[in-house]
DNA sequence: AAACAGGAACCAC
DNA sequence: GTGGTTCCTGTT
């Protein structure tokens, strides 16, 4: 990888494995927006970043940033240093993996924040990608910190202090109805430390999913995103039902159950079955598996 | 306008 | 521990 620093931005060039659509619109993450000119423009670790790739020619252009950051933030943040190629040729042995690989080519997982994770996949529960990301939005506008890029405002996610002053009734403003007090709950057990997340993500991962779930509307697929996504536990296999199809689909053509589901992608796929998994979900999206 | 979509809690058994 | 029902908001 070579890095140019120009106006208000960075140039990356011979980058491999990246595909800003591919990324953002994996199912992983819920405030980037996508821009006029194929851009996404999001917010993370308390820093607005505009984001534009080319995967063919391995350019990626970030906007709003500066060296520093980029290295203290957003290297780790995209998990630059991880070898995709390698994951890419182990997974597609399998035929199948092959062609959802194909098809979702430049996805990377991110390294995104436990604490705006849990109360996301909160929400996530039993509701669409839309709503998760209006909700999601809402609590950051309405109790988040502001900042400024391009002359619009963008809020950072609030921190658990923040969501237990606005109370119940000031979370369900943010309209995601029953798991409102979900919310209130996981924030009550962070900010008492009753719930330490640092410490769950130095778990090992059946420890780290027992713990989680002992917050309320935490359960299994909530629990697996969480950690695959904030915690580096890449053998995590979060079955929603998208996942649940494709696997079913390709894997097994009968009536499965959620834990056979579970015991065949760590048999199958290992410490890497939630990379397996992004690219089966993306891929069952694509094709509408039903 | 009724049917459907989407995970966890809760309560029987 | 398994199975069925309910929760909330929104779209088709």
């Amino acid at each position: 990888m070579e890095i140019t620093e120009v106006e208000n931005g960075l140039i990356l060039e011979y980058v491999e494995d990246f595909e800003a659509r591919h990324i953002f619109e994996c199912g992983q993450c819920f405030r980037w927006k996508k821009e006029q000119d194929g851009s996404y423009t999001g917010i993370a670790y308390g820093r607005v970043l505009n984001v534009k790739s080319d995967y063919e020619n391995g350019i990626v252009l970030l906007g709003n940033t500066n060296l520093k950051d980029f290295w203290s933030i957003w290297f780790d943040y995209f998990d630059l240093g991880r070898n995709y190629g390698a994951i890419k040729e182990a997974l597609s042995e399998d035929p199948v993996l092959g062609m959802a690989i194909s098809h979702g080519k430049g996805i990377r997982i991110l390294k995104q924040e436990p604490w705006e994770l849990l109360i996301s996949y909160i929400i996530s529960a039993n509701n669409s990608i839309p709503m998760i990301s209006r909700s999601v939005g809402l609590l950051s506008e309405m109790y988040g910190k502001q900042i400024h890029y391009r002359g619009e405002a963008y809020y950072a996610f609030p921190d658990p202090v923040k969501l237990l002053e606005a109370g119940i009734d000031g979370i369900s403003l943010c309209r995601a109805g029953f798991r409102c007090k979900y919310i209130y709950q996981a924030a009550k057990m962070v900010e008492a430390g009753e719930i330490r997340l640092q410490e769950i993500a130095s778990m090992d991962i059946d420890n780290a999913r027992t713990t989680l779930m002992k917050i309320p509307g935490v359960g299994p697929k909530v629990a697996d995103c969480i950690m695959l996504f904030s915690m580096q536990k890449y053998g995590a296999y979060p079955v929603d039902v998208w996942v649940k199809r494709v696997t079913k689909h390709f894997f097994f053509d009968r009536d499965v159950k959620m834990k056979e589901i579970q015991r065949f992608a760590e048999e199958k796929f290992g410490d890497m079955a939630g990379f397996a998994q992004e690219y089966l979900f993306y891929f069952a999206r694509d094709l509408n598996c039903k």
